[in-house]
DNA sequence: CGTATCCGATACAGCGATGTATCGAAAGCC
DNA sequence: GGCTTTCGATACATCGCTGTATCGGATACG
């Protein structure tokens, strides 16, 4: 679809578009997807528009490459942080680790939420993020089911599956406060107890 | 703050303020806060731009005021849904109750995340996000106690205030789920499931 | 090292939105 | 009902951003 023409030529190419990569990260951080002009992008990455109109054709365009690249990366350490240990210890300390993955980069979070707000206007891109969730989800069940012997059964949730949907609904809703009071610890802190609430039969209050 | 002087009349200025306060509920809603012009709010309002800077000094101002109003009204209704059983009845009741006021209009979601991501980034709007936020929690978690008794007690997550704030991420997190497969019915489900699971026992399953 | 291709800077035309200043009309007040 | 005050429509000046077309310099390739 973005393929007409076998390019013959990169080097300086992906080098620009990195930079204005990078330099559309943070400019969406700071300000907002919904008041970032392409100027403003290029004028961060040190460039003129035109290395823009070479690389993208519109703003929405530069904003999903990055998002898929961006995402891609984090999911690439949350799998890493999920399978790090062996098949048999407890849940707690891959939700520690994972907690520290997902909670790092605020910056990350505000781009992540213009991201969603900007795919619930529109199907297409709210597929790609559906499809990302997706499999953000099955990593997490894969790991659930892997320990669940270890630990307390999940709950009334269902499957691994359901048990997983639940952890990404924790994960978006302390996102949410988070976005709000920028106190990464205590949204660290009540991810790992909702986490642990909602994953270990609630009778066994952990130390 | 906003009275410096004393206003003498007021009668069609009501209804031209509220007339533009609704259509740009409808315009944000359908295309997003970020997207929307002052004039496409005035459009969809009939009225011309001297109506809007007559009302509205800024496109934000506009956002604010309508977000308070909205607010307080689905506040008001989730008080009433909590208040509406008496001391003793399960929390299911009213977990359903209030989950069918919370989840019912997709637009003033979409709106809602529109706000929360203009707030993520404008500390004094994120403080009166903050304030309602807290006024929902403090009056989930008065539910809470007032069923405490009946109930399951809530899980590890601390006092009533802490299961309150679990609530809400609950709520946060379901939202976004909802917000990308427009799935009223499954969100309304799946926050059934995840309150159940955080507020009464894990050993015991509802039918 | 020469050449063909590509990439990004510059210039330009044009649009749309903003904010203000002014004016006619509606609404309150007596 | 006349008078005053306010409200919203209209007109205008302006600015910033967009998208395109063109051109010079960089880069790969033989």
């Amino acid at each position: 679809m973005t393929e007409d023409t076998p390019r013959r030529v990169t080097r300086r190419r992906a080098a620009t578009r990195a930079k204005l990569l990078q330099a559309a990260f943070e400019v969406f951080a700071a300000r907002g997807f919904g008041r970032v002009s392409i100027e403003e992008v290029c004028e961060a990455a040190g460039f003129s528009r035109g290395a823009f109109y070479s690389n993208f054709a519109t703003l929405d365009e530069l904003f999903f490459a990055l998002y898929q690249e961006r995402a891609d990366l984090i999911a690439a350490q949350v799998a890493e942080a999920l399978a790090q240990d062996g098949p048999g210890l407890d849940v707690s300390a891959a939700v520690a680790r994972v907690t520290d993955v997902l909670l790092l980069d605020v910056d990350w979070l505000l781009v992540k939420t213009d991201f969603l707000v900007h795919a619930a206007r529109d199907p297409e891109v709210a597929r790609a993020l559906l499809d990302h969730r997706a499999r953000l989800r099955e990593a997490i069940a894969d790991r659930l089911l892997r320990a669940r012997g270890h630990t307390g059964l999940p709950a009334v949730l269902g499957d691994a599956q359901g048990a997983a949907h639940a952890v990404v609904a924790a994960y978006d809703g302390v996102t949410v406060q988070l976005l709000l009071d920028r106190d990464v610890e205590a949204a660290r802190a009540w991810l790992g107890r909702l986490l642990t609430a909602l994953l270990t039969d609630g009778s066994r209050v952990p130390a």
